[in-house]
DNA sequence: TGCTATACTTGATTTAAATCAAGGTGACTG
DNA sequence: CAGTCACCTTGATTTAAATCAAGTATAGCA
């Protein structure tokens, strides 16, 4: 329903991996430098969408997973009965897809946030060089080890942790992740809308709401819209951690 | 603490993929006839442990991923605070220890449920060998997607699922994985305890308990301690509505 | 520029499941 | 074979977050 206008060379220009300035973060960073024009062979390099339109289609063929240059992404599954579950947000430098690797169909629907590049990994061809390059093999298990770990920490997070404490772990989620990037990491913009993070935490959208204001009234954090500010890390911190004593 | 009396043979024997009733269900089934001896080669086989004793443990060094040869396995992370949430059951055919692939140390601990013998695949093994058969490697690829898959579908029923819904769903998915198995889909004995039930699915054991006695009260379900036998299957689905396929 | 839709906030009430509390069942053990 | 322990069930009460119900801001657009 989003796929209206979108803007991309008609025949896509080789990827410059080389001079990327999110080679250390991306695929590039398992690969040695005289290794890297056969990733370059196999990208399709920045293609462009618009807030809201979709990468990817949850039940449509499975042809590629894509890295993020710029902007975000979000993934979501949706039920027959249209109910939608976020299961992801990708940021630069993040690959988008592993969960639908060497499978039939796309497992989830990837959407942009905002204004969005990505670079295209063909997955038969990545398949194919990773093959050929053990360190990217070793490389591309890592990565989705990681997500699966991801994943399980999402569970644990949605089955015994408070409102407060899931909101905490993804801000201070946000703000590792920003920090990667050389970016501020208390000081960012959420590329995602407050229903967004809702549905991602398993809550409401007025809890979300309510610990925000909550957050800001104890002067831990200071947000107008989507422009945080983290004024206290270390209480965030105290935050996500306070549950784990619970347990003795 | 529950490192005793580990049970295996001091020399391992070289597992037997050609005659294993599982070669349908485990990592044989993604390699051609003429290629199973080098999966045999690097495969450990036979370990067997006794209920309760670890697989591995949560944080120390990766050197194999496992395949269940007979009897059950969950894995769990544990939390600084010692906080548990199990994030998985394994039943024979399936792999277990894909989230900890290519990682430095265990994402999880692996325990065994019942008396357990498990197929062992060492890590650098594996990966090589995957990188000679693409099939192979496709195969990983594939079960660490459906992995990913497995553990985004846990998250949608914890974060939108009633308590009828979380265990109608599990009842479901252990059922199509005995039928998988060629046993009957409808009698059979739970692995688990009630409480890894409850943890695996963010409740209290005490809602596991008063929802199995209303299946059974509504005669969806029998159940005496763990023996369980599935009245009607098709109330079932209709309890977890759009949620109707978990595990494969 | 105002209009509309979408996003966000705040308050009151309800509810599903947790927690608290107690007892039952069965299995192994000394 | 009684005793202990781990596991399971049932009932009463509490609670965190959902839902219901208005609002207010904000952005996009004609």
């Amino acid at each position: 329903m989003a796929q209206a206008i979108r803007l991309h060379q008609v025949s896509p220009l080789k990827a410059s991996c080389h001079q990327c300035s999110l080679s250390n973060l991306c695929l590039p960073l398992a690969i040695e430098e005289n290794d890297l024009d056969r990733l370059e062979d196999i990208v399709q390099q920045g293609k462009i969408y618009n807030r809201g339109e979709h990468i990817f289609d949850q039940s449509t063929p499975v042809r590629s997973c894509f890295a993020v240059k710029s902007g975000s992404i979000k993934t979501s599954i949706i039920t027959e009965g249209g109910e939608e579950q976020v299961t992801g947000f990708f940021m630069p430098g993040e690959l988008v897809g592993l969960d639908s690797m060497s499978s039939e169909n796309y497992a989830c629907t990837a959407k942009a946030l905002e204004r969005t590049s990505v670079c295209e990994f063909p997955v038969d061809k990545l398949e194919e060089l990773t093959g050929k390059l053990p360190e990217l093999q070793h490389h591309m298990y890592h990565l989705m080890s990681q997500e699966i770990q991801n994943s399980h920490q999402l569970a644990m997070l949605l089955s015994k942790n408070t409102a407060e404490e899931r909101i905490a772990a993804l801000l201070l989620s946000l703000s590792s992740r920003f920090r990667r990037r050389r970016m501020s990491a208390t000081n960012f913009s959420l590329p995602m809308a407050r229903n967004d993070i809702a549905n991602f935490l398993g809550l409401a959208v007025e809890t979300v709401s309510r610990v925000f204001t909550r957050f800001q009234n104890q002067g831990i954090i200071r947000a107008r819209g989507r422009e945080v500010e983290l004024l206290d890390v270390e209480a965030l911190q105290m935050v996500t951690r306070d549950f784990a004593r619970q347990g003795q």
